[in-house]
DNA sequence: GAATGATTTGACCAACTGGTCAAAGTCACG
DNA sequence: CGTGACTTTGACCAGTTGGTCAAATCATTC
């Protein structure tokens, strides 16, 4: 079986540029408000070029989404075993605040696929993300059986720290329009902090 | 000034089945994702009747939202000075998740607006939604003066609980996708009622 | 039951959208 | 240079979409 020519010059300068122009598009107005003539605009480029790279709006879209969903679950695949458990799970919410921080347009991607029902990767949430999900759960639980950690339910403890986040890069719009000048991401940190300090201290 | 005429039966039934429609195809397209004939399909009405009814696509979304908005934020009003302020807190907290459970495609309707950056109801956000939280703000403080409730940073507080509580809604696909056969809403009561209880137990 | 206004719809339209294609232009390499 | 592969684009197309309109149907009232 023949292996892909190696991309030229060209090739991996506009692929890259495409990416960036319809990241920004479909994390601003979903797949469907998304327009190819947009994403066109955005990257400087013409249509039939855009799709002389990709063959579709959907492969643009999916390609996103694949590279994405793999980098989006590293901070909790960075939990780990052998460090102390209240400060693990505290370094793996400020890696995710700081997502939210440096990344709001992929977890809007992430938020619009969601939303509407994640048609497109709903094989990947049940799947690697689930799995990974298990895996971790098995972790807190240990820690928890040992005494290391409150007990809490485990599944609803990684939710809330999803939610907790993602909150401040999906409803940016919001948070500012009542928060006023004060940038949410400060005192979100330190909030999010006590939040978790106080939960989970070891009982006893 | 002349005042509307009274609706007449048709009028007022029409106009029910056609915002329940809309509302099922917005919350679960986005505006631009939706069409007017889904709606129309969906109501069981031809799309020249809808925009009978409603002069656009628009104005069925405008509506949709003029309506719910005050809706949504009557567990926040109802926070009462006088109450205990956890137990007030914390049935604030049931009260929101419990719309969660019950008006999902209500939640995910705001969802998808304020994702894409609120382009209807910005000016609804900044205006009457940070006047009320605002106000409730005052009384946290209050409260947290007062030695009552612990002291934390109050506006992430309600951030917190809406993240929290319309998660629950929002990303239903991905709560279910990890969580598998358990009901989402029976382990977040218990789970996020210990999270509150713990962060904001009176000190001393 | 006739008149009047409210309701419904089939046919239609212009704008938009994703995608195609042949021809033209550009690049890399011998 | 010249040549073959890579890149770019103007013109185009078919399907979709929000919205219009005149004509038809229905409900209400006298």
């Amino acid at each position: 079986m023949p292996t892909d020519p190696a991309p030229t010059r060209i090739q991996k300068k506009n692929r890259a540029a495409i990416l960036e122009a319809a990241l920004n598009v479909f994390s601003a107005q979903g797949f469907r408000g998304a327009t190819v003539d947009q994403i066109a605009a955005e990257a400087g480029l013409s249509k039939p070029n855009l799709l002389y790279y990709f063959p579709s709006k959907e492969a643009m879209h999916n390609a996103l989404l694949e590279a994405l969903l793999d980098t989006w679950l590293d901070p909790l695949r960075a939990l780990d075993e052998d460090g102390d458990p209240l400060e693990e799970i505290l370094a793996y919410i400020r890696r995710k605040l700081q997502m939210s921080r440096d990344f709001p347009r992929e977890s809007r991607l992430f938020a619009n696929e969601i939303v509407q029902g994640a048609p497109r990767i709903h094989a990947a949430l049940s799947q690697d993300l689930k799995a990974l999900v298990d895996d971790k759960v098995t972790l807190l639980r240990g820690w928890m059986a040992a005494g290391r950690i409150a007990p809490v339910h485990p599944y609803h403890l990684i939710f809330s720290i999803w939610a907790l986040t993602q909150h401040y890069a999906d409803f940016d719009t919001q948070v500012r329009a009542v928060l006023g000048e004060e940038d949410p991401f400060d005192g979100a940190e330190a909030f999010i902090d006590t939040l978790y300090r106080r939960l989970l201290h070891p009982p006893g």
